[in-house]
DNA sequence: AACATAGTTGAATGATTGTTCAACTGTTTC
DNA sequence: GAAACAGTTGAACAATCATTCAACTATGTT
């Protein structure tokens, strides 16, 4: 039999037509709470400018007028996003004097990159 | 000299403290073009509902409703997702009388998945 | 032919989100 | 101390987006 979810009530309008496949893939699924941080940690990847930013500081450290003059965007609009980067730890900081020099944090970033631009090179 | 964009309007509220370290990051920075595709890529990954769908296709071959079943939700709404992830290339499906069986179009995907897996078990 | 089921589709809605704007903090320099 | 600059922050606005709903197509069954 399909598991209930929490409510007990099912949401989908149909029967499973092949419950053995539906329960086995139930089973291998990673916990719901993994699978969420894994969508939040691509919503991040998921916007032009964050990538943009991840990319220049997988080149250099860079402080966020480094940044702003890059991309052409306010300091603003910058600082925005890499405190959403800050967030979701790919990205660290140091201060020195009136500057705040930002840079990578995680060293996944560039091979997840390559990956994604293999597939969109195929 | 930073380059001027296109318009040749300087968005940004100041100059550069580090106009080398910028010139050298712009001339090494992949086409604006492919930075847009990658990001793109990243936003269908950054969905719960479509990330647990690529994770249930990886194991098995499923049709709509079975899908539905699994995740607890309607057809259409699978439906709609379903067509993001076509569109993007990650999904292939093939018609069976009444059903249609979805399944991975991309070898990437279960590596991505693992490298994002990693930077959240950090 | 009528009906049930699988799946798709378009419009509508509520929620999320990226940028702008203005005001602010903090550091350096004159 | 005041001016100048780097950076941050919160509110506001426009745009994007995921799900719902209702209507639809298409295939299989009786």
């Amino acid at each position: 039999m399909i598991e209930m979810m929490d409510n007990g009530i099912l949401r989908c309008d149909c029967s499973a037509v092949h419950e053995e496949v539906v329960t086995r893939v139930k089973k291998q699924m990673p916990k719901e709470e993994n699978l969420y941080d894994l969508a939040e940690l691509f919503k991040v990847f998921g916007d032009t400018t964050r990538v943009k930013i991840l990319w220049a500081l997988d080149n250099a450290e860079m402080c966020v007028c480094d940044i702003s003059v890059l991309l052409n965007m306010t300091k603003s609009a910058v600082s925005h996003q890499l405190r959403v980067l800050k967030q979701a730890r790919l990205v660290k900081y140091r201060k020195d004097g009136k500057n705040v020099y930002y840079s990578l944090d995680d060293n996944h970033i560039a091979s997840i990159f390559e990956l994604g631009m293999a597939h969109i090179n195929e």
